[in-house]
DNA sequence: GTATATTGGTCACATTTGTAACTAACAACA
DNA sequence: TGTTGTTAGTTACAAATGTGACCAATATAC
């Protein structure tokens, strides 16, 4: 096993997409949470609704790729800081639709706007061909 | 704010990253959970040892970057299961000298080789120069 | 119709993490 | 020597997550 020697955890894509996913995601975090007191998962539940339109919680978990509980939690907080509003549906008293109030709106265009320019910060050190490879190898990673 | 309705998540590179990041983590989990009953941070501090040799908890700290209280635990877990040894310090009474025990050396080796397969698997989706790109973009993302 | 299975969503519990306070040992300096 | 400050590491508590049990509403099968 001499070969073990030279192996460096920074040669471990798996490490590497682990250390560049934590170090953007804080970097992006006081956008929602110092303005909005919001988490990561309520961002993107909010940004769901905002981006598609009102849906079930249901819907949202499967577009975001979040778990139902992890949804709820994120829905409850939503509605208590009246960022979206929630309509029993008559025909299927099991679900709620979920809406954005004007307020949930705000955010979104607000932190839509800002998760824009932050991209694009962050793209702007790369080449255009160097951003394309990226995106494409991301994708393919997280199994898009 | 009409441009806002165009943009997706998935054009948003934090998350593209967090995605790829989780399912990859998640993939290589299997490793050292099912065969050795660790957790992330646990293999991240026995692959440190391993690699580096013996030190304090403290240079595992700077090395790994991970925070000293996350190092404890797992230092701590490390030990209950017998893949490391600590030693006082006899010139400092407050540092610990950690050491991979052969049970720790011997599952070192093998996550290693299972690390260095996994990556070559990954990496074989792609070509060598997008794999070069991906890899570079990383580490300036990382903050390396 | 009644029994059974499935679904949308919540709740309760255990695990993991973050944060700050803490202890013990050492260092610096009067 | 005594006082103050720093450092290595642990502990205690809060916040967040994962997992599975759970409840009510609907769908399916008989």
């Amino acid at each position: 096993m001499r070969d073990s020697d030279a192996f460096d955890l920074r040669e471990f894509t798996p490490y590497l997409l682990n250390l560049a996913a934590e170090q953007s995601s804080l970097d992006f975090q006081p956008f929602y949470k110092n303005r909005y007191g919001m988490l990561r998962t309520e961002w993107r539940v909010l940004f769901h609704l905002g981006r598609y339109g009102p849906q079930t919680a249901r819907d949202v978990c499967a577009r975001a790729r979040l778990h139902k509980t992890k949804v709820s939690r994120a829905v409850a907080a939503l509605g208590a800081k009246r960022f979206l509003d929630r309509k029993e549906n008559p025909e299927d008293r099991r679900q709620e639709t979920l809406s954005l109030t004007r307020q949930g709106q705000s955010a979104f265009r607000e932190l839509t706007q800002a998760a824009r320019s932050f991209d694009e910060a962050l793209m702007a050190q790369f080449t255009a061909e160097e951003g394309q490879v990226l995106r494409k190898c991301l994708e393919r990673l997280a199994k898009l």
